[in-house]
DNA sequence: CATGAATGAGCATTCATTCAT
DNA sequence: AATGAATGAATGCTCATTCAT
């Protein structure tokens, strides 16, 4: 039960993708899921505990290699600077490059209850890990403030990008976004350089 | 029909606020409410058109004045600094006066979709056009960097504000939130200084 | 309590009509019935038992007379013929006197429960005694086939005059009524004569 | 959506009859009538769109053929007398076939206000048709009166054998309906005829 | 593996009636 | 006598999940 791969698991995280940007999240029933997926109803719990496993399994899946990804490009970047620059275009290149994804994750799961919010807040763990080593190495380098409070500047980033994300979305995704990621950038090193 | 004030009114809007940051928003339902302001389900449809009519009274009763609050304290400051200093103490201050309120409309109430969006949406424009006058207002002193790109700025205020204070609450509001706001201050204000 | 007179029952009653004619039965509440009388809610109790007594008062009210003036007019009559004439004539004057009380009569009460038709027929009893009256009269006279049973010819001059009158009522009343006596009564009469 | 077959579809319209004619129309609730076909509550949802479809269904099914019945047996029939005749029979035989049906016809379903008396009409205006063919077909034989006025004479009919079956059901069916057939039909006859 | 018919818990809202004033 | 605020029981429908085939 819930085995993690096959093709009809891909199928039915597509579908729900599908689904729920052009449904809403509160019109994404199982079985319109289901149907989109072209499995019965039944099938998609061959594939997921419940409901909520197809969300997060979605996200998972969407937005797990997302820090990955990030990681992969900074890795071999020299300067700090330079890696946060990364970061934030490659932020806004992921997102940019699957409308209905971004959809998904900046507007319509959020309406889903507050547990399945706090799973979401885990997989982001792992992009507050990679925060905490830039702004570390930042500091260490002294191209940082050092007495820059690490929580509130992961919360600037993360709450920052989110909101540009968010707002670009509501605005039906109309705009370049990674235009943003320049001076988006410019303004979160002024505000933690030394 | 739909009287909006009364004792019973704002005992079942208090009610509210309890019930949906003790149970969840998908768990508050009207009898719950009804059953904890003291009073009969139908009692309810004497103060209020239907349910949504609660949560969109409740976030106006509430929220309604933030921004007017915000306003009202920085007007008869002198410097933008000091003003921005101000408008983050402030908006901590109010979310931390109400524990149960900042739960209720920092994440519960965010995962309704109707009516009651557009409300929050409504109230946080005034907020922008705040944020606003005051970016431009520093520009002009020529204390903000002339080229800030102001829906940026914007964002990047609002983003970090609200995930500051999302934090706090999903850390169960158990540290100090107005001890963030000079940091915060300090880190925004670097952001965009000239 | 339930005291049969004074101003306000026949304000309530009028009242009661022109709600559910103008709004249906199903949506004539109680408080409706009371605002159109210009009592309060509680007052409709200190005059009817509750909402059933005022339709069954309603119907009491304009229709008890029903029989006795249609008994007077006959009185003084001498042919059998001429008896059932009147019966007719006066039975549709009666309704198309009144265009509200035929819609409530003839079509909303007729939604009503089970258990208030079965109150309206009562009301209907004397009207079967008068035709019961005429039939026999008829037959004793040589008029009327001795044969005729009386039950089924009673139900023949009450379906027919009804429906007639239901037909009509729901042609909007915008044909004259009164014209479908005569044609009515030369039917019934054949169908009874000897 | 609505599959208007299989072996449930019908078991939920026979516990509709059934329930309807125990507890009476406005205490049919779909649960009650769920248990009595011995169902789930959803799964009437399978086969009806709702509650009103069931009722709609329930008359179709069991009054849909009821003109066309009459007209089957009256087609080889010579004189407009036996075809008269036939249909008098037809009408009281069909109903007096099933008891509870009768109730829930007669007496239940008129107190609804919906759809569903737009759906009994419709049945009904085929009923009118028919009667207007007769009636056309004896005055050109001569046998009805030349100057009958059709819809008054419809509405007789109709009025007639309504009123006879609605009394019927009334004394709780307890007495032979059919008896009644030929003394209505020899008044109905008298009425018209030349 | 796959199906899809069947399940049944859960809930906002109305409105006839009461009773303290 | 009159008020009208307060009551609370009552119900159609949805949809995530199961399980016999």
């Amino acid at each position: 039960m819930g085995k993690k791969k096959g093709p009809k698991y891909n199928q039915i995280i597509e579908a729900a993708v599908k689904v729920i940007a052009s449904h809403g999240y509160h019109q994404a029933q199982v079985s319109k899921i289901a149907k989109e997926a072209g499995v019965a109803d039944g099938t998609i719990y061959l594939y997921f505990e419940n409901k909520e496993d197809i969300l997060i399994s979605l996200f998972e899946e969407k937005m797990g290699h997302f820090v990955e990804i990030i990681r992969e490009r900074i890795s071999a970047e020299l300067s700090v600077e330079d890696k946060f620059l990364i970061l934030v275009k490659t932020h806004f290149e992921q997102l940019q490059a699957d409308k209905y994804l971004a959809i998904v994750t900046q507007l319509e799961l959020r309406q889903s209850n507050t547990e399945l919010r706090l799973m979401i807040n885990k997989i982001f763990k792992n992009y507050l890990l990679l925060l905490e080593e830039i702004l570390t190495e930042g500091k260490e380098a002294g191209y940082f403030l050092a007495d820059l409070d690490n929580r509130l500047a992961r919360q600037m980033v993360f709450g920052t990008l989110d909101e540009v994300v968010t707002n670009w979305v509501m605005k039906d995704c109309k705009y370049d976004l990674l235009a943003s990621a320049e001076p988006v950038h410019n303004m979160l090193l002024r505000a933690f350089r030394a």
